[in-house]
DNA sequence: CGCGAATATAGCGTCAACGCTATGATCTGG
DNA sequence: CCAGATCATAGCGTTGACGCTATATTCGCG
């Protein structure tokens, strides 16, 4: 096999519909904070089990979460942050009014 | 009746068990998340009705969410963002080493 | 080459967020 | 005092994140 996972189905949502852009700008949301966490967790020199042990939960968790395949919830997030020593924080940034 | 609601569950979880504090974290977060999203809509003089019509969901839903009812997943988070012409970011900001 | 550690996938039960409709509770203006 | 509008709750079906175990795949290392 040439990839280890290809995310076709993500792809393949069309960008017209209402609600489509924000699926995906979830998703992205999602890849990043699990690059995020990986970046953190191999700075420590951690394997995933050992920061799923520090977060509760188990090594397939923190993979899926670190891939990007789901898109995680807020208490996910804080217990792995809480686990890698960082701050959740989650803000609604006004944009400048155009 | 005093108030028009409560809480009680969530204050009734005890501090000490693994995972608690992070579960309260999380739902401080949904509560100030929730506060936020009410300035925003205020701001702007709308109804939770209309701002639930521009987000794509119900009214209901908005109220619970204010109320900080649940704790919003990031896919809401962001389509209510978009309606109100905010962005949301989330971080996972390292803590400085103690 | 194996061998073991680390990571990626798969399948599956559970549970809470989500979305809906309907209805209560408040508050206002006429 | 009533009508309308706004916000809060309740009940409920659906769905997807979560957590688990098990297994495949990858990657050094002796």
């Amino acid at each position: 096999m040439a990839e280890r996972a290809d995310w076709a189905g993500l792809r393949e949502r069309r960008m017209g519909e209402p609600g489509a852009r924000e699926a995906y700008q979830a998703a992205r949301l999602a890849f990043e904070l699990g690059r995020a966490v990986r970046e953190l967790r191999q700075r420590r020199a951690w394997s995933q089990a050992e920061l799923a042990r520090a977060a509760g939960m188990t090594q397939s968790a923190v993979a899926r979460f670190e891939a990007g395949g789901t898109i995680p919830t807020l208490p996910v997030l804080e217990r792995l942050a809480e686990a890698l020593d960082a701050d959740l924080d989650v803000r609604v940034v006004p944009r400048p009014a155009a």
